[in-house]
DNA sequence: ACAAAAGTGTTCGCACTACACCCATGC
DNA sequence: GCATGGGTGTAGTGCGAACACTTTTGT
């Protein structure tokens, strides 16, 4: 802790700290993630890049991620967790900068316009073959490749975590409107996973799980309606 | 990230930033978390908290945290894993310092001297019957009660972490020295999650896993001698 | 009537739980 | 021979995986 020095150890001087916020969302049976667009100049120019900013002095990570997020993808009192620090002393070409990594889940009808001063677009990521991620990044005349800094590796942390974490944890909601069809549950699974599920086990297993209540309406379509649930609670 | 300022930007400061260790053993069935003692000068006087230190500019906190856990326990190469972040503003009433928190498993039989300048002491973490941890603290007179800082709540979330992953990933091990016996793997699980557990239910899983070999070496005690096993890996 | 998506059950194997007694050794 | 910890098996239950056809609606 705090015991090497009292105001200020010259060999531990304050380091720069910033958040960075992997935000994702479904649509049309893809997962899609946040990425923002960097200056003309170096480092990392014209590289895409996940939103971020740097911590203030008096406001937690918690605080500056949910601040990023509602200035860079317009929203507010979405699933935010935090995901992990990222520390590596030249992960920042320019200074040291410690990052205090985040996701966020928004379903997609709760994101407004982008207020972002610099263009911010949904990417999707996909999984190939032998489980490597891949995000889809315009392939514009002379567009640099790769994420900037180390978001590449932030990302691929972020994946994991919300795979490992949707299989016990009931985060596959904050992904959908508060009224669904199994169906597009099923979806919302499938995208995040990177494969296919059964749809039999898959609508038993949430039945008896008592996560979610049929409700007596249902969604038309061209063909079979479909019966709509909600989630049991919306916390946990 | 860094787009809005490139040297420094006086809204966004440099933060303090420093990294704590929970440092868990097993002993006699029993946990044990190493905390030291504050210096008799405020804040938290006395009182008793996680070894840590801030960040050198240099290093990564996963070099911070090898290296406080070098410097206060005197062990090196030893589990160590990121917990998570703690950024409350006034977590350090001093100055605004954010904490990496890490954990770390040692086995009794790696633990060395304590080099550390000030005291440590290896304490019993107890689980009451409702769930509630408690340290045994030394009631020595005048003792300040409770752990510095957020220490606390940090020392909670590093238990709730290490019983949720030591069902699914095999990090017992890490408590034990090289060669044991089932049994002895059975009190580091019961240790860890505070509760005791089937002897046969846990010797059929834990062989029907795969994760341990027996060895042709038994372990003689004052009554019948117990198979020695060994981890198949090492790494995972 | 046809196209398209919604909806539905059974079987099988595996893993987890609960539970009680004999065995090998040192003293 | 006795005290102490080491070691073993079975029955029941619940959960996840595999697997194909019928139903309902719009056009």
């Amino acid at each position: 802790m705090v015991e090497l020095h009292t105001a200020r150890d010259p060999r531990f001087p304050p380091l720069g700290v910033a958040v960075d916020v992997v935000v994702f969302t479904v649509q049309e049976g893809r997962l899609l993630v946040l990425l923002t667009r960097r200056p003309d100049t170096p480092p990392f120019a014209q590289h895409w890049s996940l939103p971020g900013g740097f911590v203030a002095p008096n406001e937690s990570t918690d605080e500056a991620a949910a601040r990023e997020l509602g200035a860079k993808a317009g929203v507010q009192d979405v699933f935010l967790e935090q995901l992990y620090t990222f520390s590596a002393p030249d992960r920042d070409p320019r200074s040291r900068v410690v990052s205090v990594a985040y996701y966020a889940l928004v379903s997609p009808d709760r994101l407004g316009d982008q207020p972002g001063a610099r263009p911010a677009h949904w990417m999707q990521v996909g999984t190939h073959a032998d489980g490597e991620l891949h995000v889809d990044l315009p392939l514009e005349p002379a567009m640099p490749q790769g994420l900037a800094f180390d978001h590449a590796l932030i990302l691929r942390t972020a994946v994991d975590r919300i795979r490992g974490k949707l299989e016990y944890v009931p985060i596959g909601f904050q992904l959908l409107e508060p009224q669904f069809t199994l169906t597009e549950l099923q979806k919302v699974y499938e995208a995040v996973l990177g494969q296919e599920i059964d749809k039999r086990n898959f609508r038993s297993r949430l039945l008896k799980s008592g996560l979610i209540r049929q409700l007596d309406a249902v969604r038309k379509g061209p063909h079979r309606p479909a019966k709509l649930f909600e989630f049991t609670s919306r916390t946990f």
